[in-house]
DNA sequence: CGGTTGCTTGGAGTGCACTCCAGCGTTCTA
DNA sequence: TAGAACGCTGGAGTGCACTCCAAGCAACCG
């Protein structure tokens, strides 16, 4: 047996993504240029050619002239990763995690490690964002008590 | 009227600042070395010269050889400045804050107006965590499941 | 009084994640 | 068929937030 993840965001309950990258098209017609992926994925065309020099894609298919042709798969990849990326992690690792994905099937549970890992960061980056709200928000609350005083001494 | 913010922890509810900062000298007797400061803060003696230099700090106190002394009331504003720097604030954007700060009370509006940026900021920080940890969790679930699925069948 | 430790300075270097450039070929539009 | 628009490459440059360096002074220890 031979478990294949289709790193398609499918019909499933993807929470927003940014851009409403909705005009995809069907599968076997989905070829798309660097400029059309630019303009779904909000990503420059720099950008993404970086990401393929460094080993976060798979390689890309070529039109016949050498321009690079993105499909739907390549889409969600990009999708994946730019979702990592908001969780902080570094490209490094995304890398490592793109290379395990290529290396088959046997790296499931090292790749189920970093997902791990990369969760627990989440979890305490949103703890430590928390923590700051409360300084915040103590300060906030400072400066618009001092502005009514200011105003109702003008009074 | 003149409202002084006295920067200071003081006795209330801060949250949690990582490294417990306990061991504070008592008012009057606070002249601490940039070591001593390194330890309290965590932070490196190079980034506390280099936050001098950019402006994020009021001027310290020297010793008669010339050597940083550190109060209390510097710890207070270092403390500050490590949570600002969590929420992901620009060093720029905290360097402004102090200009304010020591420029006076009449700039209340603006620092209240950038705390609350600050805040905004934060608060969609949070909810972009949030969207991670989704695709994070059905990711994990898949690789919990294909784990699983590949126990079972060397059984 | 020599050595170690701690602190000073200005300026240069580092790592990350892009970002841009020059110089060229290809493809589309008028 | 001219010219704009788009894409290609390797390599250099950028901005941020540190991070380190060399050279030198000051204080204490044996």
């Amino acid at each position: 047996m031979t478990l294949t993840e289709t790193e398609t965001t499918g019909a499933g309950a993807d929470t927003c993504a940014g851009p409403p990258q909705g005009d995809r098209r069907p599968d076997g017609a989905d070829k798309y240029t660097i400029s059309e992926v630019v303009a779904l994925t909000g990503l420059t065309a720099h950008t993404l050619r970086w990401y393929e020099r460094i080993g976060l894609m798979p390689h890309i298919d070529r039109s016949h002239t050498g321009q690079r042709r993105y499909s739907n798969r390549d889409l969600d990849w990009l999708a994946l990763v730019g979702k990592l990326r908001l969780t902080g992690m570094p490209v490094a690792d995304m890398v490592r995690y793109a290379e395990l994905v290529r290396a088959g099937d046997h790296t499931y549970t090292e790749r189920f490690e970093l997902l791990r890992r990369t969760r627990e960061d989440v979890l305490s980056r949103i703890a430590e964002l928390q923590g700051t709200l409360a300084v915040l928000d103590r300060k906030i609350g400072f400066y618009a008590d001092a502005g009514r005083a200011l105003a109702s001494e003008r009074t």
